[in-house]
DNA sequence: TATTGTTATACTCTATAACTATA
DNA sequence: TATAGTTATAGAGTATAACAATA
């Protein structure tokens, strides 16, 4: 980092006018964040990620984990292993296949993504201080419905590889 | 990247649930199409991130871009490199002060930011395949707004550091 | 002495490739 | 033989630190 500091952020004038170098601008701007923001809550950017997975898809493999953050497996298991060292998540053989880990949080881990999503709401809207409470909402609602239907394959019971 | 090759993107429920995640996921996703996107431009992410800034910003010296890019300056030199052996962009000494060299774009840059522009769009909005074309002009111009705070300051004439 | 651009070096992060155990 | 997880290695990308030219 080019030894910045401070959260002054500043954007291109020809990155305002297109969308894609706005969309890509603003995920950056929010990762940097996320490392003071929710440093709080003791996790960084990943971590985060992977606590809300296992906490709203509920149990999964590492692999299932690996997929969805589009990591390799080596990530994941380091990944893990900080994150089951701090006994925020835990993890179980699958008894059907015990070759397979199941990941679960754990209710600390609970605790900690809950404030992580309290911080994380914050700088989101934070990031974009020229909307109004009314603008903010409808932008998470069209990120939301623009990307759900990505949510459909992969993430049930027996989607194809 | 984990050897999928495809744009087979997919992502977790427990990341539509939170604004912040989405975005980060939704820039991440774009960055990667970039690759493939723009590889018909002859141009990766940060090059047309550059001719961008050049283009509607004005020429500007290396150390403005680098700060715009949130970069460290040896990045900037090796990317203005590559951008001028192609005939993209051009370096001219400031006269006054020779120290400084303004970065300008060439007809040719010119061109093919203009095709990239195109790709990057159609990028955009493929990426975002649940809105409607409404929606996805909606998605533009709150995205625009909400940042639009950020460029008043840093781009102009004499901002402060 | 301070600053712009440049070059060279060290570090961080990630993917890839072995390895173990289960199947 | 193939797969989940793990460990170890190598490569890409970046920041940091020295350097040269100009102020």
């Amino acid at each position: 980092m080019p030894t910045d500091g401070g959260s002054g952020h500043c954007i291109s004038r020809g990155a305002l006018r297109r969308a894609a170098l706005l969309l890509a601008k603003a995920g950056d701007l929010l990762l940097q964040d996320a490392d003071r923001t929710l440093a709080g809550s003791g996790l960084d950017a990943r971590a985060y990620a992977i606590l809300s997975i296992i906490e709203t898809d509920g149990p999964g493999t590492q692999q299932e984990l690996a997929r969805l953050l589009d990591k390799a497996p080596a990530i994941v298991v380091a990944a893990i292993d900080d994150l089951e060292a701090r006994g925020l998540v835990a993890r179980t053989r699958d008894p059907a296949d015990r070759r397979r880990s199941r990941v679960t949080i754990s209710a600390a881990g609970t605790a900690v993504l809950a404030e992580a999503d309290r911080l994380a709401d914050a700088a989101f809207d934070a990031l974009f201080e020229g909307l109004s409470a009314r603008e903010l909402r409808e932008l998470r609602r069209l990120l939301a419905r623009g990307l759900e239907p990505m949510a459909a394959a992969g993430t049930g019971a027996g989607a194809a590889a």
